[in-house]
DNA sequence: ATGCCGTGGAAACCACGA
């Protein structure tokens, strides 16, 4: 089974590049984030032409998540992250796919830093730990998949140096990302790809992309029972390149 | 060193992104 994750940027401004990737690599399971459109506007019709059943939570103007399935049911979908009622916004569903838990998550930019967004981050990111702790000690098998807006490590930017300012880069968020990872998450695209540069996204400006300026952020990281049936995860690159591309590449793995 | 590009929504610019 191949599940990916796709920050499309605005899902009706790319969705042709969107319909092509689907057509072209037939994911069994999709997450994507930036949809950029209120609950009723999303591309229902369209997505379901391509062969995908959809939950998702919208927002005007920014934000909004989805999750799409292919052929397997779809259940118990449920919008939102625990633990701040007055966060109004759209950065996460989940949804039970085949027996896993699949979480889609667009975790807050931060930027500029310090300052408040930067604040609303770590808030969110405490949240997001909480609930990771929940659905762990649950036993199930369980994904947590998105743009995180977090480099990991040094390799994860193609200049450190230029990123210590940055939200993406703190020790703070960095910080929490390996604290999921020590409590058993595992980090599929790093597990599978040891010292290699994988890159997630690319600026549109400055050619970041022909130059291979990228940053990897869009993360899947794997609760036990799931990261045991792993075999395979990589970017689909060349998607980057294509005419009113995102600026994110889709990212996905292969599980038995 | 830098929103240099791009989207969405409102208003012919602004907020926001990473």
């Amino acid at each position: 089974m191949r599940i990916a994750t796709y920050n499309v940027n605005g899902v009706n401004g790319h969705l042709p590049v969107l319909l092509r990737w689907l057509e072209e690599t037939k994911p069994d399971i999709v997450c994507l984030q930036e949809l950029k459109a209120p609950q009723e506007k999303f591309p229902e019709e369209a997505i379901a032409a391509a062969g995908y059943q959809a939950v998702w939570h919208g927002q005007k103007s920014w934000n909004g998540v989805a999750i799409l399935s292919r052929g397997h049911v779809m259940t118990e979908a449920q919008p939102g992250l625990p633990g701040d009622p007055d966060d109004v916004h759209s950065r996460y569903i989940e949804a039970t796919i085949e027996g896993m838990r699949i979480c889609c998550l667009y975790l807050p930019n931060g930027n500029p830093f310090p300052g408040p967004k930067y604040d609303y981050k770590l808030s969110w990111i405490k949240r997001l730990m909480l609930r990771a702790d929940e659905l762990l000690t649950s036993g199930q098998q369980v994904l947590l998949i998105g743009d995180f807006n977090i480099i990991p490590e040094d390799i994860d930017v193609y200049k450190p140096e230029r990123w210590v300012n940055d939200a993406l880069f703190q020790p703070g968020v960095r910080d929490a990302f390996k604290a999921l990872v020590a409590k058993g998450w595992t980090d599929a695209l790093r597990t599978l790809n040891p010292g290699e540069v994988v890159y997630t996204f690319w600026d549109y400006f400055r050619d970041a992309y022909g130059r291979n300026a990228g940053l990897r952020i869009d993360h899947f990281l794997m609760s036990p029972s799931v990261a045991g049936k792993l075999k395979a995860a990589g970017v689909d690159k060349h998607v980057r390149g294509w005419e009113k591309s995102s600026d994110h590449a889709p990212v996905w793995v292969e599980v038995e």
